[in-house]
DNA sequence: GATGTTAGTTCGGATTTCGAACGGATCCGG
DNA sequence: CCGGATCCGTTCGAAATCCGAACTAACATC
């Protein structure tokens, strides 16, 4: 298999993968959760060549992951945010920084807290059931094809 | 900054992504996740060269989330498996596979199945707070640095 | 019209990735 | 004991990718 038949997969990991399993897509997407939405803030924030960001970038872009908006005219100048699409990766997001925070954190803790607005707490992600509500781990679940491969 | 420079960084989504944010690591990490355990078999169903799949089956399990466990002698074979590292990976997974299935799931509908064993129920992953327990939004969440890097 | 800002693109060399071939331990059938 | 078959890797060279530095471009300011 090569890295661009990833998308024909009859897989959801694999189609997502095809677009965000790339090392610096997954740090542009950090960088957008956090705020940043132009370009030389990517370049400064992440110290990489301006032609890797211009490539994910539009590679996002393409995929309706972040749109480009024009903030100015003359000269026109455009910013990238996270269209719905986008901000559905956010569970994808916190849940990568959890497990960081567990197996990585030094004795320094976690280097980012995350707070939740509506209880005013700090807190970590929890993966719960839709139908039930209760905590799910990976032994809670049986997993069945629905008609095809995996 | 280089690739190899991610592990350095004081922020957990660069920790994480320098151990699993490659494609085909991610690949395999869902075939483990489906119960495959064996070299041949990652090869069967990725159809990858087993130069890849060996170079990052010993990252995997030099960073504990694989461990390599004998299952004959003569000759010794290993199959990998899942470390409770490993496992806490889950919830990556689930979100990974739920933005797929939301995401680039065609008529035919999401490829796999979860039923929770608990409540036996089709259900979806959804991410709640570790404190009040309910469900846990891009918007919900205030991040802030905890003395350091982001 | 010289200089600065922001956002890219292009180019060539260094680095990685990948596929195909090879290596090696063991079992089995003859 | 010899030639496959199984299973798990390693090696090597071609191909793809990465990346930094230079270049383009549209304006604004001095």
């Amino acid at each position: 298999m090569k890295w661009s038949d990833l998308s024909e997969e009859r897989c959801s990991v694999a189609r997502s993968v095809a677009v965000i399993g790339d090392r610096w897509t997954l740090m542009l997407l950090r960088d957008c959760f956090l705020g940043v939405r132009r370009f030389e803030d990517f370049e400064r924030r992440l110290g990489i060549s301006r032609s890797i960001i211009a490539d994910r970038l539009k590679t996002l872009t393409d995929e309706g992951v972040l749109r480009r908006e024009a903030y100015q005219d003359r000269p026109v100048r455009h910013e990238y945010r996270l269209t719905e699409k986008g901000v559905a990766l956010h569970p994808v997001m916190m849940a990568i920084v959890h497990w960081g925070d567990v197996h990585y954190a030094g004795e320094e803790g976690p280097p980012l807290i995350h707070r939740h607005k509506a209880c005013a707490c700090d807190f970590t992600p929890v993966q719960t059931c839709s139908e039930c509500g209760e905590p799910v781990g990976a032994r809670d679940v049986e997993v069945r094809a629905s008609g095809g491969g995996g």
